[in-house]
DNA sequence: ATGCTTATTGCATTCGAATGCAAAAAGTCG
DNA sequence: CGACTTTTTGCATTCGAATGCAATAAGCAT
């Protein structure tokens, strides 16, 4: 309980230099000599001593932190994605503070709020949409936003995602190509961009080829929903029953393939094929060996984190990046 | 990029008071009339006022900031945990940074100094262990420190695990009543606390029932390390072999799982019955259907905040709690 | 109204570090 | 060695909000 709060004055005082002196050895690019630089690093060891940055902050008007926001983990494409995020940040020598959001818009609002209050120098929000007044509250604040896995139409926001409608598109080919004529798509949640484009993308594809989907059915991103729309998609007549089924992530795939398998006893691929989209990690072990899009994560990292420093550090405007990614054939799915 | 910072001295300006008068309606318990409160509140509405939390929290010394930092994310516990521990704390009015930092010693020394130089008013570490230096610094500069999942003998710091040692016994006990003779261990890593008290538990109970484990391995919560383990066991002489194995945690028994059934061509739990370690929600998933000892995140993470707010408020003396968990029986493992 | 208590308010200072400015020291050149 | 340039250095101020203190206003009883 012993709170020992050591400043720069008394650094200073030990070092028998002025309180600027210390500032400076520890500010990058300031005129300190060789010799009161080494006095001060002496004293400021054997004090224990560290800037304090929130002070610095203050007056610099630079943080050096960014925040994070995000929906979920039960996804795995979310924690991935957080991880190499966070990692690249820090790389770069920034802080990273990340909030969990759900996907209310009150609690994304009251969140992004609270990043403004901490005077955070940037904003990447996974897979989150944000209202137009935040928008504008950034904007006037100067702090650059920008969207990972996620589009809005708003010419002040950067955005990165992968080319949802032409992996959409590519998932239908696939399965069409291997003969299948009876496809089903459990669409990604309708109210985000990627679901609605990877639906768009499946329908341009069944429509080239002169198909009509079995079933167009929202399965919210959600693991439960994903299961009881599947269940439907099976009990009615035979005829009506889909052979197919391209499904708006893996996550949700996971729960489609569980249910075909223990509750309808169907097998992938023999009575249905299944194809998802992000290609998690999961995707790969045997259990389910996934055929599906992959989301080139990294790429996508690495993009988000070179927009966000270049609005931070002056000279960028707001972009808005697709990153395409390929098909992964696994055995989920029947190959034509 | 129209940079407008709203300062408390603008809105007093506006508001016709003084700064102190603002100030004073933003701080709860404050002394301030209700006709200047509503004025000022007015104003700040229009302006768009909000408090800078970097200058409040450098003058009253509590930034209501907690760090929170996490090893790796691929291990479906800590996403879990990691959530339920920003919802948490959240609720109580604190904000949460997360870090992530692998398990190396630097990285979290690195991470730790970066929170203290943030002010936060306390850490929470998630499975992850510290050095004594550290230990000392955050006890030199007040800030309490909360272990959740691992623990580490100093009197300094909070732990909160389940009770590993009896969840270990149990798990052991389990095999050992459904007629198992031939039960190894592939354990959780031996540098962690939760690794070894598990493995001692299950020790202590082979050992009461006067039986020998087939093998004792360290799986290192690695899923490729667990393959490989894996496959080891069952190169050797058909009387080697083990019919059954207690995985030190979940992520390791699905690869575990995943090994003996599209590897080694073998039937879980026809052949070989496993039971892991924490019932993560992809346990319950039909495709593994695991026996599993649960760890009661929610409750865990309940006495982690719990420990860690008595702790900053001011009367709350460092705590190791241990909180039970049940077996719960799914279908991966032979019932006796 | 008068005297007294209590609630508001403003002034000035504080938190800890960074920085413009001018003075002082060190370095350079003829 | 003197004149002049370049570095270092300290002083004083600044960032934005909170707070002790003293002054002022409001509230109340007589």
């Amino acid at each position: 309980m012993a709170n020992e709060k050591v400043t720069s004055a008394q650094v200073a005082a030990l070092a028998g230099v002025s309180q600027s002196a210390v500032s400076r050895v520890f500010t990058p690019g300031a005129s300190a000599s060789r010799k009161t630089a080494e006095r001060v690093r002496a004293a400021a060891e054997a004090l224990g001593y560290r800037p304090n940055a929130l002070a610095r902050g203050l007056i610099t008007g630079r943080t050096r932190m960014i925040g994070l926001i995000v929906a979920y983990l039960d996804n795995q494409f979310y924690p991935v994605a957080l991880e190499l995020l966070s990692r690249a940040l820090q790389e770069k020598g920034y802080h990273i503070l990340v909030f969990m959001a759900g996907n209310s818009t009150e609690k994304i609002s009251e969140v992004m709020g609270e990043l403004l209050d901490y005077q955070v120098d940037g904003i990447i929000t996974a897979s989150v949409a944000i209202s137009n007044d935040l928008t504008s509250r950034c904007a006037a604040a100067g702090i650059p936003v920008v969207m990972f896995n996620r589009g809005q139409d708003d010419v002040r926001l950067s955005e990165v995602t992968s080319d949802n409608v032409s992996g959409g598109r590519r998932a239908a080919e696939f399965l069409l190509q291997a003969g299948h004529r009876r496809i089903a798509h459990v669409m990604g949640w309708q109210g985000s961009s990627t679901g609605r484009d990877r639906a768009e993308g499946f329908r341009q594809a069944m429509d080239a080829a002169g198909q009509k989907p079995v079933a167009l059915i929202d399965g919210m991103y959600s693991r439960e929903t994903a299961a009881a729309v599947t269940q439907d998609l099976f009990t009615g007549s035979d005829p009506a029953r889909p052979d197919a089924i391209f499904v708006g992530n893996d996550h949700m795939a996971f729960a489609v393939m569980d249910t075909l398998r223990f509750d309808l006893g169907l097998t992938v691929p023999g009575d249905v094929s299944v194809v998802g989209y992000d290609d998690v990690p999961l995707a790969a072990w045997p259990a389910y060996d996934l055929t599906t899009i992959r989301q080139p994560v990294r790429r996508m990292v690495d993009a988000t984190v070179d927009a966000l420093i270049a609005q931070i550090e002056g000279d960028g405007v707001p972009r808005k990046l697709q990153i395409d990614g390929p098909l992964i054939i696994r055995g989920s799915a029947r190959i034509g």
